[in-house]
DNA sequence: GTAACGCTGTGAATTTTTTCACAGTAAGAC
DNA sequence: GTCTTACTGTGAAAAAATTCACAGCGTTAC
């Protein structure tokens, strides 16, 4: 794949939606879908998906649409699960856990392969197929796995540590849930996830719409 | 306050950050602040700080940069902090314990009041400081507490029907966390929090720095 | 005093993202 | 066959978001 244009966050996420959408519909036996379906179905406008899909290369036919397992296959590979991704997770407090669970046959070329907590009480067992290991041989453990990817959830106050960390043993891509800005070196894409300021924004928007009703 | 004109989604996520950061710089008793380094504290440029500060209407100073106590101020009320807001959680299940968690003292004015559940085992208790109902009196529990926001942690099959009561009951912003679209009415604010897609997006990114790194 | 500095506020330029709108096309009706 | 229809692919336009770049100003140095 000779990937030559910089495509964006934004793209690769609508992308990401189609495909889940798309595995969807090939389950339920329909061959064939329109931009216009597949936009209503993700939420976005028609001209979107076509714009979206020229962007990766793929077409369809003016009669029929989409090619459903075709278009699966294309998405599936340029997103790059052609082959498998092997990711770790720091932190098995409340939130961890629940990921743990979340995970399981999520997508199978996505691997949660090991978790990692400082509390010795939480470490040293499988949790949801999930080996969970010390923090002291994260390191060692990660280079080992050729882990890619890593998930942060733990406190505010470790999470920079734990990313120097997973960052040095090889890891290119983190998803922190930690509210802090994380310092890494440029090559690793860093993607925070706070939910305080994702409620907030739903606070504020629910208060405009509240006020328009009056 | 006069008229809002429109403001984006995403200047909406920056002043949240804005404001999370502001609160611990507060707390550590600094004064001022220059929107250069706002700007770093918070991932983003100096300009970027400086326009969006100008679209709510706030100034500084050219030789102290900002108030910080002020900004912090005029960024709450902006957001509309000024007064409490009610939100109550539906899906008792492993994220929404987690999150119940997590809300425990983290915005003094975004009160989660009530949790919900089909699960007769998981209710009619107090867990973290919230009262947790069956599903069955919600309507009329969230209609009584006028509560404005609505999380969702059930199973994408209950999502819809749960989604579509909140609304009933005067509800005006979701944040969903079930992968499935949402449709309610024109009116209501839904922000989709789609874990997976996230996670995918991370995979990509890392695969690309991956690649790059050879 | 006044000069030098480094900041903010902001028009304008630039870049990015989205939408429009329509030519081209394939299928089905008859 | 030809007509009708409804789709895709895509330049071009529009809109939105971001960055540039600099005038103007308060503070400090001397
Ligand atoms: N709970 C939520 O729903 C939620 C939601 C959004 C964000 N967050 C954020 O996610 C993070 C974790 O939240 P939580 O509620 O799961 O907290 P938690 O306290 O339940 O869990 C944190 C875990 O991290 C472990 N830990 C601490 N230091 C560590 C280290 N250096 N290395 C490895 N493990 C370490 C702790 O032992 C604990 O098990 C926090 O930063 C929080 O702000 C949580
Ligand atoms: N666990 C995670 O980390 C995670 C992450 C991202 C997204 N999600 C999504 O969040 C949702 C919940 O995930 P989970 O892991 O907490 O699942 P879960 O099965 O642990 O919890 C779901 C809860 O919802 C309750 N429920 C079911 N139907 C209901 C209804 N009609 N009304 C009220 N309550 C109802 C169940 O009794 C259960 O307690 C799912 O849609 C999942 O895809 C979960």
């Amino acid at each position: 794949m000779p990937d030559k244009t910089k495509i964006s966050k934004r793209i690769i996420e609508r992308l990401s939606e189609y495909r889940t959408t798309l595995e969807e519909i090939d389950i339920h036996g329909n061959r064939n879908i329109y931009s216009h379906d597949l936009a209503k179905l993700c939420g976005v406008t028609a001209a979107q998906v076509r714009r979206d899909l020229m962007n990766i290369g793929f077409s369809g036919s003016s009669a029929r649409g989409y090619d459903v397992p075709e278009l699966l296959q294309n998405v599936t590979n340029f997103l790059g699960f052609g082959e498998e991704r092997r990711m770790v997770l720091v932190g098995i407090g409340h939130l961890g856990r629940a990921l743990l669970d979340f995970f399981v046959d999520r997508n199978p070329k996505l691997v949660l392969c090991a978790a990692f907590d400082v509390n010795e009480m939480r470490v040293n067992r499988v949790i949801h197929g999930v080996r969970c290991y010390p923090v002291s041989v994260m390191g060692e453990v990660v280079a080992e796995m050729q882990a890619q990817m890593g998930i942060i959830t733990v406190p505010e106050s470790a999470a920079q540590d734990v990313a120097s960390t997973l960052v040095e043993s090889g890891v290119t891509g983190l998803l922190n849930f930690a509210p802090v800005q994380l310092r890494v070196p440029s090559h690793v894409f860093v993607e925070n996830l706070n939910i305080s300021t994702v409620l907030e924004k739903v606070a504020y928007f629910a208060g405009q719409s509240a006020e328009k009703e009056r």
